[in-house]
DNA sequence: TAATAAGGTTAGGTTAATCTAATAATTTGA
DNA sequence: TCAAATTATTAGATTAACCTAACCTTATTA
């Protein structure tokens, strides 16, 4: 049986797999603020359930280098990754059902998804799908993976704001979610997903981008930069679908005013 | 902080403190299915955090006799009262959630939320007691306490099934939700809040009762007849308000035909 | 290449929450 | 009133998750 410490584990390591190559322990043991023999104990824990692999240091593998028939470093089993794919599933949903029919702003929204995820059951996983008309995406613009822990790929190629060049035009595809307080901040300059979004100048040797978000123009650095993803093109119709259910579902306590 | 197991040591001593008198350790643990030492345990930390006070051995005081300024026992503290009814409110706005909008059965909602209550915010709790339209109850028909704690009491007098009389007439207020496997098979029955019963005939010698709910007549043991609660007269319109409302969310996915 | 830095691993300890087994205290009732 | 039954309490162990401190091992680089 899972524990919610394993679950959460199981998360950082399905998120750490999409980035760097080989995840160590130290970068675990980091991403959850905890020490690295917790985290040696927690996998040895994982990988008798059977959901992660551990072959011993990876330092000096090289990112991406294939040694063999798997990876070195920590790695997640099939069975592993199904369970992450399905905990991200449901932190997803969570959020959406926060925000759009309840009306919680983003950052709330995301610390009691972390909750929800661990105590939401299949059933009420797939209720709550069925009601929120099954989105795809989550606010931040992540997709939603499906029952079968598929996830959806971009249809065109996405890439982060910082690799545009001066005047290219974009529309926001998502914005990474881990950082509570640089959400609130782009969510603020009206930084969002399936907004149109243009890039007007780079400053040169790493300096800032300045852009443009519907009428006003930002300076950006260019660490915030790459964490927001971009497609090409403008802002497509049939995308929002789940979005402005939510929204008409919300109307009515509006003046609120959050989120 | 509250752990999650302390929480539900309280909402357990909750409950207790409203039926027998003084709460012992072995009642405790037999309600929670652990140990005495572990209730002990236990009962020494909530001490330890304010929520409880315990006065040794109760055994022998007697039913509700009070000896000094407060009963011999385990009894809850103001704080530890208000931190129970908390939990309470959360537990019973999932359930009306889980049943009204999501379209779960009554077992599977009390399950889940069982879960959910230790994972909702004050906030959370605020805008789903909000969307729900400020229920008064939970699917079973007890009071669902508001934010400041405040249980409304009963406006007339609720007495349990077997009390009446035969050709006593009454509606059910609600039913006892410790037993999942009874209340679904009260609901099977037709047996829910606001629904109308007969009593036909009491037999001798604590036999079974023999009740009429629609058209339908059944016999009832003493002792399940005990866990349905009572009040005199016909159903009342303006009672089910948030029920409607759920069954207008829930509508258009009718045809699944859960709950 | 030797020193330093970075990371991995072991050993041992802590806390919450549980258990079993044994012992002490109280009740009940014959 | 005294034995049997029930309850309370203590002692000692266990497991999951943590931690610190110490000690290896592998990489970088001066």
């Amino acid at each position: 049986m899972l524990t919610e410490k394993m679950e959460e584990y199981l998360e950082a390591l399905f998120k750490l797999s999409c980035e760097e190559e080989p995840i160590i322990p130290t970068r675990v043991a980091e991403y959850l603020g905890v020490t690295s023999p917790s985290v040696l104990d927690m996998i040895h824990r994982l990988e008798g359930e059977g959901l992660v692999r551990y072959s011993g240091s990876a330092r000096g593998q090289g990112k991406g280098r294939i040694h063999g028939r798997h990876r070195k470093g920590i790695s997640l089993t099939p069975k592993g990754n199904r369970a992450a794919k399905t905990l991200v599933r449901r932190h997803r949903l969570s959020e959406r059902f926060l925000t759009d029919v309840l009306g919680l702003d983003w950052e709330s929204a995301h610390r009691e998804a972390c909750k929800l995820e661990h105590v939401i059951s299949p059933e009420v996983e797939e209720r709550l799908a069925e009601m929120l008309g099954n989105p795809e995406t989550c606010p931040h613009g992540h997709p939603i993976p499906d029952e079968d822990g598929h996830i959806k790929e971009d249809a065109e190629e996405v890439k982060p704001l910082c690799d545009l060049c001066a005047n290219e035009k974009g529309c926001i595809a998502r914005v990474d979610e881990e950082e509570p307080k640089l959400l609130q901040y782009l969510a603020s300059l009206g930084m969002l997903p399936d907004v149109d979004i243009e890039v007007k100048e780079v400053a040169p040797f790493g300096g800032p981008l300045l852009v443009k978000v519907g009428d006003t123009q930002y300076a950006l650095g260019r660490e915030v930069a790459s964490k927001i993803w971009t497609r090409k093109g403008h802002r497509k119709a049939g995308r929002g679908r789940h979005k402005h259910q939510g929204q008409g579902i919300k109307k009515d306590r509006d003046e609120r005013g959050t989120a």
